[in-house]
DNA sequence: ATCGGGATCCCCCAAATGGGGGAGGTACAA
DNA sequence: TTGTACCTCCCCCATTTGGGGGATCCCGAT
């Protein structure tokens, strides 16, 4: 296949300039265009259907993310990379399901970056490990629930094997309290009214190993 | 006869992995397909009919028992032995009642997994020592302490959707006082502590489907 | 240096849950 | 007829659960 065409989507131009600079270097990539915000950047790929979109999330008026979902939809044979300086699980997940294939920190290194596009063009995913690990907490599903820490998934893990507050609490080496806490949050952050949910929306990710249930 | 054509069924890919491993080396086995779910397994053993389905019970969603049973009804050539780490009452009596032509433990020896997949094969009974034991027991004593009734059954399958007997009450048309004799009744007969603990069992055994546990 | 997230704990309080009784009714079988 | 099992409902009461505050500590990032 020929090379890769590329938008590069960003509201600062020294930033364009930096990523046309050393992507030009690779005779793979193939910069065909450039925008400064949302409108123009789905303006831009409905002319010139470019391969791969770099698309960076912060940027003044339409949001990468809306621009995402936009060229996604209507374009589904463009692929986005989301590019951004921030991590945070929000921008991680909400690029996620507006389409993007990949997500990418700024201070990546430029041959990860290169290696990402033509992941992308190729129609593989490509996340670098950071935002990786933010969507493994974070199951993809409607009603985005929010990521639970830690110490939140493992008291679920024991309220999905039935055991009571106390017992977690005891088996945590915590007050009962604190477990309570937990389970709290962790009904909020699920919505979700009752433990016994919890449990077994648990047992519906695999949170727990089903052999785990056995455990009583 | 030909090779014996298996269907391994788990939810941990490890304990797939590590069946298919060992199965194949014995030159009578063919390992013809794997599935992770109840669902996957039903689909597979109706697409490629395998001569016997080994079959994990304890699984999120459809359980095995679920899967047996249907495995068992559409297609009565296709025999299936019960594969668990558990071993308790109502999963052996559960598995052979919905079509289980053997019943065997996850850590028994090699030789007698292989024995066992041949005797399927040939449609000959294979029980484990123990499962025997209950089995006869379960049998001798038909009063068994873990036989719900239809009504108990029916708030059990409530209470595996994680509903509040409020709710439970409201969709079967009666008190919530009545619901809650009824799940006292479930936990003294379950010997269980919890209504989550007995949502739990209730989704082992595949008394509510998959699809079910979303129906909140 | 400050700010925020995470974990830990506390109080109060309302609701849900679970266990112990009992008590009608029906239906089916000994 | 007399059980017996099942379903239904009730009372009382202890415990558990869940929600609302708030507080402290630590740690990492700004």
């Amino acid at each position: 296949m020929g090379r890769v065409r590329v938008l590069i989507v960003d509201d600062h131009s020294v930033v364009r300039q930096g990523l046309r600079m050393f992507l030009a270097l690779d005779p793979e990539i193939d910069i065909v265009a450039e925008a400064a915000t949302g409108e123009e950047a789905v303006q831009s790929a409905r002319e010139i259907r470019p391969d791969v979109v770099l698309m960076d999330l912060l940027m003044p008026g339409t949001g990468g993310i809306e621009a995402t979902r936009t060229i996604r939809t209507e374009m589904p044979d463009v692929e986005v990379i989301a590019l951004t300086s921030v991590l945070d699980d929000e921008a991680v997940t909400g690029a996620i399901r507006a389409g993007a294939i990949g997500y990418l920190l700024k201070n990546t290194e430029a041959d990860e970056l290169l290696r990402a596009i033509k992941s992308a063009a190729a129609g593989q995913v490509h996340l670098s490990p950071e935002a990786a690990a933010r969507l493994v907490r974070e199951v993809r599903i409607p009603g985005s629930p929010e990521a639970l820490t830690e110490r939140e998934t493992a008291v679920l893990r024991l309220v999905a094997r039935g055991q009571a507050n106390k017992q977690i609490a005891r088996e945590l080496g915590v007050r009962e309290q604190t477990v309570k806490t937990h389970v709290s949050n962790i009904l909020a952050k699920l919505q979700l009214q009752s433990r016994t949910q919890a449990a077994l929306y648990a047992v519906e990710r695999g949170l727990v190993g089903a052999s785990d249930l056995g455990k009583r």
